[in-house]
RNA sequence: GGCGGCGUAGCCAAGUGGCUAAGGCAGAGGUCUGCAAAACCUCCAUCAUCGGUUCAAUUCCGAUCGCCGCCUCCA
């Protein structure tokens, strides 16, 4: 029983070994800081939590990288290509690095709300020029780059493995009409390490080369490398980036160090909207803030997590919406359990065995490259066994329920991260006014005053407390 | 045009060469309840179409239709 993971490289599914015993080094393309984030990182990131999670779960330490974009990802590869950050801080007339800021601050706050773990290091492209143009030297050292007026350019024809991730040959993609071929490059695919900036470009660096910026590819190489080295265990990143950016930062990175770059590349599917791509040109994109408003993270994640992170998403309101009521059977779950342990339990056996066998099959599940569908549906189906036992004239052993506390918040709360955890009830003056009026309520209906009784049901529903009346006593809660 | 993926119940979505095709949402019936809610029980699919391989295919192969992604920026 061990973890298999599908590497996009070899197009199989792979034991996972890590280069070190008991730890794994973890590289994940960040976003680049022009804009607020939207559904479709949301999938990106959360799926790559999920695996992150579950490795630290299964044992191992995990040093999780992933850079943040500020600096040199264009609008487009031809000669007018602009920065997008720069072009953004032009739009609001701000100076990039506020732009960045601003970006930055609220993708993590995006990230956070989503219960999405910080990477333990995230870079930024901006912070590491050293480090980029010292690659560009080792491939200009070693033949594999030239310089064109400033520009330096990555010669892909000195890579022979070129294409190998993306399953492209150079001479598909010659014939492929790329219809504005920049005039320095030798060879269509090959692509920028270092672009001369011109006077006005308000973020340059000084280079052996002149004044300019980094090619977009060469940040990941550079920071995965000060961090992870070399050669290390997963690169992670969305399926749309395997060609040309993945592709292109194993061609510079291999070729600058004659290591192999990542071992295991795990990517990660797109989402549609509705049946269709999203796009801000579209404008259909999903921005989190707004989606925040409508559905609760655990929801969004449930949501995300109940598809394989290689298979499509398609968002919908509905889609949404379900997954929220799902989510709302497993915070009752969650709730009953904990108030039942609470109480301190009874004498029935046999929800040990349920929380084993439920653990086994989450572990099954993940352990097939992340099968977060089927680690849920494990979940489900212990709820299941979970309720059954909670409603049945025997209760329960405590210690039976602890296995079962514990094994759930293991499972959907510490890897799939989908447990709610409720606040407590802190204001004393609002339990003693539910008190009485619960103990009001009670007297009506030992009355038969049920209709008095109802809209005092109904008053509070309105006023977002619901009433759950169970044998011998009424629980409150706030609605969700 | 090139490369790749997908098509499973009303919706979302796992999965398997043969044993009851997971799970969630919605729906139907029932239990419990004064009612409601929650919870539990029961019911609800032959897996796009056509052909092939096989003792046996939804699962493998081929074709067709439809959808999507990448090949130019997007997570």
């Amino acid at each position: 029983m061990s973890l298999r993971v599908y590497n996009t490289l070899t197009r199989t599914k792979e034991d996972f070994v890590p280069l070190t015993a008991g730890f794994a080094g973890v590289y994940c393309c960040g976003p680049t800081v022009y804009d607020h984030a939207h559904i479709g990182h949301a999938k990106l990131y959360v799926a790559m939590d999920a695996v992150v999670r579950y490795l630290r779960f299964s044992g191992y330490r995990v040093k999780h990288v992933m850079n943040i974009t500020d600096v040199g990802h264009l609008t487009d590869d031809a000669d007018a290509g602009e920065d997008k950050v720069a072009k953004r801080a032009a739009a609001e007339r701000l100076d990039p690095m506020e732009v960045v800021e601003t970006y930055t601050a609220s993708f993590f706050q995006d990230m956070d709300a989503l219960k999405v773990c910080r990477p333990s290091i995230a870079p930024r492209a901006s912070g590491h020029i050293p480090e980029q143009i010292e690659i560009i030297k080792q491939l200009l050292a070693k033949g594999a780059a030239y310089e064109a007026d400033g520009s330096v350019y990555f010669d892909v024809t000195k890579f022979p493995e070129y294409g190998k991730l993306s399953g492209r040959r150079l001479d598909e993609l010659e014939a492929g009409a790329r219809v504005e071929v920049d005039p320095d490059k030798r060879h269509p695919a090959d692509f920028l390490l270092w672009r001369k900036a011109s006077p006005e470009h308000i973020l340059q660096w000084p280079s052996p080369w002149g004044w300019g910026y980094p090619g977009w590819h060469l940040e990941c190489s550079a920071m995965a490398k000060r961090y992870l080295g070399e050669t290390f265990d997963i690169h992670g990143g969305g399926l749309e980036n395997v060609f040309p950016h993945n592709e292109d930062e194993i061609a510079q990175s291999e070729a600058a160090s004659g290591a192999q770059f990542a071992r295991y590349w795990l990517h990660v599917n797109t989402l549609t909207v509705a049946g269709k791509k999203m796009g801000k040109s579209l404008g259909n994109a999903i921005f989190l803030k707004e989606a925040l408003t409508k559905w609760s993270p655990e929801a969004i994640r449930l949501f995300i997590l109940s598809t394989h992170y290689r298979s499509v998403l398609d968002v919908t309101d509905e889609a949404l919406d379900a997954a929220e009521t799902g989510l709302k059977r497993l915070t009752n779950t969650w709730r009953s359990l904990n108030e039942t342990i609470a109480r301190g339990g009874g004498e029935a056996a046999g929800l040990a065995e349920a929380a084993a066998a439920a653990r086994e099959r989450f572990t099954v599940a993940m352990d097939d490259d992340f099968n977060t569908s089927a680690a849920i549906a494990a979940i489900f189906d212990f709820c299941r066994d979970i309720n059954s036992a909670l409603a049945s004239d025997a209760a329960p052993a405590l210690g039976d329920l602890q296995r079962a506390q514990q094994a759930l918040r293991e499972t959907a709360g510490d890897v799939l991260g989908i447990l709610r955890e409720e606040a407590g009830e802190t204001g004393d003056l609002t339990s003693s006014l539910m008190d009485i009026i619960i103990r009001t309520r009670a007297n009506l209906r030992s009355a038969k005053q049920y209709q008095l009784a109802d809209d005092l049901r109904d008053s509070l529903g309105g006023a977002g407390i619901e009433l759950e009346d169970r044998p011998g006593e009424t629980v409150w809660r706030r609605r969700e």
